[in-house]
DNA sequence: TGCGTAAGTATGAAAATTCATATAAATTCC
DNA sequence: GGAATTTATATGAATTTTCATACTTACGCA
């Protein structure tokens, strides 16, 4: 190899791709989605639930009962994952499973009264930490950001439920 | 694919939080990130490459030399998965260490020239897909949504390098 | 009715990720 | 100068996550 190429502290260098990363959009959401995210899931590991099972507590909150794969689509995660999440769950009692009358190769998931009232309690918690977000970008945007994600969401994955 | 969206038209349950998750800000930013890159990490799969594999080398086509920590950060890893998806680079001869000469415990990564080659491709294909993507909410807000990010971005973790 | 195909869930095994901590080099400060 | 502290990286072990596939039930239809 030639001469090592010892970078000095200043790392002042010639880069052809400056400011990609950090303008990147596709970076910009992950890394807006992992800072908010983990800031609000101190909240949730301090009730002793892991993020997993907030995110499933929250989908049944809204509509008990739902089956395993679409479960799975709602919470972002791959089936067979969110199989061995619901096992865990179970387990805690923090929700049951029962299959369904009508087709039997579909199991349904439903909350107990108990992880009902702490989902509630979160979903609080959430839109209360949601509003403070907003509020940090009252000025550049915080009207618009919510529809165009959604629209991104639209487009990219049709299936996904999104009501508004 | 082709996942079916059938509820069972017996699934009239009373939800208390209708609609929380498919407008809660977190879920959207975090469902918005996840398909948005799916599409993109096909390309990235394409190349024989992993998905950090590609975010490392985005970084160091950007700031060759980087050090681990910072990389980890930049590239939104923990710093011990950092070290072990460098570890494999290494192998796979995308890039080499060499630790600092003005700091011994610091350790820098350098894209080898066939990598960099790569990155810089890839990243042209990123730019192409970005745009695509810009396209489709042309009329919801794309121009608001990077500063958006960023300013949340900011709010949440100061540290995190963002340019413009 | 019976057969081929699809849908929904589970599971083994490999790979990855996390968490706590070890190790080692630099810095602080007395 | 050197002990205490901080910073940077690595690593062992447990846990989580993925991938392919098995398994079961339902469905389409000749």
């Amino acid at each position: 190899m030639d001469a090592q190429n010892i970078r000095s502290m200043d790392d002042s260098d010639q880069n052809p791709e400056q400011g990609f990363t950090s303008d990147y959009l596709l970076y910009l959401l992950a890394a807006a989605s992992d800072a908010a995210s983990a800031q609000f899931h101190a909240q949730v590991r301090d009730r002793g639930l892991k993020v997993p099972e907030w995110r499933v507590m929250a989908c049944l909150a809204e509509q008990d009962g739902q089956m395993i794969t679409r479960l799975a689509k709602i919470a972002l995660y791959e089936q067979s994952r969110l199989t061995r999440i619901i096992e865990k769950m179970e387990e805690k009692g923090l929700v049951r499973r029962s299959p369904d009358s009508q087709d039997g190769r579909r199991v349904r998931v439903f909350l107990n009264a108990p992880a009902r009232e702490m989902a509630l309690d979160l979903i609080r918690q959430a839109r209360a930490h949601e509003q403070e977000l907003l509020d940090v970008i009252r000025n550049t945007g915080a009207d618009r950001i919510k529809p165009t994600l959604k629209t991104l969401i639209r487009h990219l994955d049709p299936d996904t439920p999104l009501d508004s």
